[in-house]
DNA sequence: AGGGTCAAGATGCTTG
DNA sequence: CAAGCATCTTGACCCT
């Protein structure tokens, strides 16, 4: 469904549930249809396919190189070309990137070298490959932060409802002594959790006995931490 | 036609 | 201050 990362931009991320799987092989799964649908689109644009005019610098080179082809079509009057990178080169870059993401200018220029690419066109590809990445790195934590949001804000609600019912319990607090001074604790001071008063009452149930007793008889002090005051 | 992708330009910021 | 980078924008191309 094109959810792949659209240009098998390889993310690392330590997103639980969150595969960096960018497609099969770690480049070229374009939604467009890259498997095999942009070969189209990479190959005639830089191959001098047609033109046979072959230079050093494919189509980067071109600056002034107004290509016949070029034309692109014959649209743009001016700057004409619209470079695409073919497989190979793009596989390499993708390659290199792999190991480095900002490499040295004697990098670059050894890596444009062995792409028949002007260094600039290089460090070009670098920066945008960075801001993809990045960017994809961003809708993913998007997304992540988005299902803890729904999970958080689930849990949020069911702790204010735990806490309706601890505050409903406060209207009629049941009578604990203090182990130390052996008076009874202000019902503020007992917290019990709704699940404690369930086990409780289910307690009280099979042995009968006075739920206040019974409360007092469990250890009502359950380790919590302050039920939320929202 | 409209939207997506990508190479490249423009600009402002950071850093050594 | 220059080089490098991030970010935004532009323009060409492709696909549906």
């Amino acid at each position: 469904m094109g959810s792949t990362s659209p240009s098998g931009l390889e993310l690392t991320m330590a997103v639980p549930g969150l595969s960096s799987s960018s497609g099969s092989e770690g480049f070229g799964c374009n939604n467009n249809g890259n498997g095999n649908g942009n070969n189209m689109r990479d190959l005639d644009m830089n191959q001098p396919a047609s033109g046979g005019e072959e230079e050093e610098f494919p189509m980067g080179s071109v600056e002034e190189e107004e290509d016949e082809r070029g034309g692109a079509g014959g649209r743009g009057p001016h700057r004409s070309k619209k470079l695409r990178l073919s497989k190979e080169q793009s596989r390499l870059l993708e390659e290199s990137f792999r190991f480095n993401h900002t490499p040295t200018p004697k990098q670059k220029e050894a890596l444009a070298g062995k792409l028949q690419l002007r260094p600039r066109q290089v460090e070009v590809w670098f920066q945008n490959r960075r801001a993809r990445t990045k960017l994809k790195q961003t809708e993913l934590e998007c997304e992540y932060l988005k299902r803890c949001f729904g999970s958080l804000t689930e849990e949020n609600r069911r702790l204010q409802r735990e806490v309706e019912e601890l505050r409903a319990m406060r209207v009629a607090p049941p009578t604990v002594l203090s182990p130390h001074s052996r008076q009874p604790l202000p019902a503020s001071a007992l917290t019990m959790c709704p699940r404690c008063e369930r086990i409780t009452a289910a307690t009280a149930a099979r042995t009968p006995r006075p739920a206040a007793a019974a409360a007092a008889g469990s250890n009502p002090f359950h380790p919590r931490r302050p039920s939320a005051a929202f």
